[in-house]
RNA sequence: GCGCCUGUAGCUCAGUAGGAUAGAGCAACUGCCUUCUAAGCAGUGGGUCAGGGGUUCGAAUCCCUUCAGGCGCGCCA
């Protein structure tokens, strides 16, 4: 639809004498009588041609107007130019939409460059909070997204399973190993402390006895780390399972190191002359590519910090031929991303090749008050319990239905009590609707096959028009989700998709005495269901037949 | 103190590379189930776009500033 009105407007503009052709913009004008698609650009025009908005406006509608697609054209306000679409345009796009569903509704804008996008990577030290619940809803969406626009996508979960937190982890299960078994043992300091902490020593009991009793920690600490993190990776892994995600691949931070890429990527950075020492420790100059300040790369005491792996960690990525790099972070994190990109640059590569999106903090709340938290006693509201609570789909659609960098109310009461009339239902069952339109279908011997050869001229009730315009607006929907990194521009377009089934359904019969109306009306339901499940395809969130 | 994000209807949020009379859902109120699923439909009310200045034909959107909330600013991750 703006595919074919972009170029008619270039032609025109070229017959004005245009040759550097400004960026057309569209939108949908404030009243359907105004049309179906406005573009301002006559009004950008304006200061280049030096003419008035609305001469210019005329000029392009003057030489546009003849174009069958258009049924009508209007200039109007301070210089909008208003299009109509003619009624036979909308027929036989709608056919193409039907005919060609995959090329219609996936435009190849990847061609078939690699992009991987890495998400959630929380730590193994414990279960996925909601924070990681919203960065792996949007990851996943935005790797659909990616992957529908034909980029070839890698999903990755980066496992932080060396260095201090694992190390943290393997105490805290060791203290309450002996605790469990009698011995007064004092927890870390800043340990882990929930009940997990408790069931992975009593599992530790159960399969090695008291072995490890009153033994020094440095002499268990492998088996205690190993078997602690394992054990929360798998628990993530059944989160993931149960919310709907699913990784290609998972890079763990110990493998980096024993593939020796740590020390190849110091090394590296060392004979660009990126590296130096001060202090007893060595540093990462990363001030001269605009960070704020320079960063430890290896401590005083020989130690690495988080860092050092994250250099090795994006090395490798930007290694393996990827066209871009997706990292999603919480928001919280945001300070990271100069130290990450002057990485990317000291390596060579353009900073570009990193994309960073921040996902804003999740607020629980019930019933309008804040749920607690608590770190020190290590009481938080899973993941899982809220899956458990309101549903994948549901939780998917509230975190899908905000912009990546709004902070985000999740109150468990509404998103549950709500379940009767929430958004996601009201998508979901326009797609269940359909369905049963269709068995009805076939029960009462209407032939449903070959619908894009239906007679699409007997749909002329504006609740079917207005439908055909929002089916062919996917597109344009589609790709600014895209190149704006929001797939919750989906979300509100299938919202309004549905809500436009819905008073139709209620006011026409699909099913008409007249078996060609009948039949044509079955082909908008079909183009309809189509449309559904692709974006609730991308949304990650299923699309039950009958509810 | 510095930096990032946010502030839009009673509530939760869209709308921001400037565009026309600012939208949706929920909540409130009034109706609609003997024909394809009432998780639905029809209708009503609801706004100082946080405040103030500026830029221009035009600002919720851009700039400056104030206020409010959140998050960062480690040889922690």
């Amino acid at each position: 639809m703006k595919k074919d009105l972009v170029k008619i407007i270039e032609a025109s503009l070229r017959k004005l004498g245009l040759d550097t052709m400004p960026p057309i913009e569209f939108e949908v004008p404030p009243q359907e009588s105004m049309g179906d698609l406005a573009t301002p650009v006559a009004m950008t025009l304006s200061k280049i041609l030096k003419k008035p908005p609305r001469k210019i406006a005329e000029e392009i509608a003057a030489s546009v107007k003849d174009e069958p697609v258009m049924e009508k054209i209007d200039i109007a306000g301070p210089g909008f130019i208003n299009f109509t679409f003619s009624r036979t345009y909308l027929y036989s796009e709608i056919k193409q939409l039907l005919k060609y569903s995959s090329s219609f509704l996936r435009q190849d804008i990847g061609k078939r460059r690699k992009v991987q996008i890495e998400f959630i990577s929380a730590n193994p030290t414990g279960p996925l909070h909601m924070g990681h619940g919203r960065g792996g809803a949007t990851g996943d969406a935005l790797a659909n997204l990616l992957s529908a626009a034909g980029f070839r996508v890698e999903r990755e979960y980066y496992i932080n399973d060396a260095g201090k937190q694992v190390k943290l982890l393997g105490l805290s299960v060791f203290a309450r190993y002996q605790q469990l078994l009698g011995i007064e043992y004092p927890l870390p300091e800043d340990g882990y402390r929930g009940a997990y902490i408790e069931d992975i020593a009593k599992g530790i009991i159960n399969d090695h006895d008291n072995r490890y009793l009153q033994t020094r920690f440095e002499d268990a600490a492998d088996l205690f780390i190993d078997y602690s993190y394992k054990r929360i990776l798998n628990g993530i892994k059944e989160d993931l399972r149960k919310f709907g995600i699913t990784f290609d691949t998972w890079q763990s931070e110990r493998e980096l190191f024993r593939d020796g890429e740590v020390e190849k990527s110091l090394e590296d950075l060392k004979a660009k002359g990126f590296i130096y020492e001060k202090d007893g420790a060595l540093w990462f100059k990363a001030t001269a590519f605009g960070d704020e300040k320079d960063r430890v790369i290896i401590k005083q005491d020989g130690e690495y910090t988080y860092f050092t792996s994250d250099i090795a960690y994006h090395r490798k990525k930007i290694d393996r031929a990827y066209d871009e790099l997706i990292d999603i972070w919480g928001a919280d994190h945001h300070g990271y991303i100069p130290r990450v990109k002057s990485v990317i640059a000291a390596l060579g590569y353009p900073e570009e090749k990193l994309k960073v999106l921040l996902v804003q903090m999740v607020s629980l709340l019930r019933g309008g008050k804040p749920v607690q938290m608590s770190k020190r006693t290590g009481e938080f509201v899973t993941l899982r319990e809220v899956i458990e609570e309101v549903g994948p789909d549901t939780t998917k659609f509230i975190f899908l239905t905000r912009r990546p960098d709004s902070h985000l109310e999740f109150d468990l009461e509404v998103a549950k009590t709500q379940s009767a009339e929430n958004p996601v239902f009201y998508v979901q069952y326009a797609n269940a609707r359909i369905n049963s339109i269709f068995s009805n279908a076939n029960e009462k011997g209407i032939d449903a096959d070959k619908l894009a050869d239906a007679d699409f001229t007997l749909l002329t009730q504006n609740g079917e028009l207005r439908i055909i315009k929002k089916l062919l607006m996917y597109p344009m929907i589609f790709e600014g989700a895209l190149n704006n990194y929001e797939p919750h521009r989906i979300t509100f377009y299938l919202q309004e998709l549905s809500g436009l089934f819905h008073p139709y359904y209620n006011k026409h019969r699909v099913l008409a005495d007249d078996i060609e109306l009948a039949r044509a009306r079955l082909a908008l339901c079909q183009a309809v269901r189509v449309v559904l499940r692709e974006g609730l395809g991308i949304l990650g969130i299923t699309a039950p037949e009958k509810m």
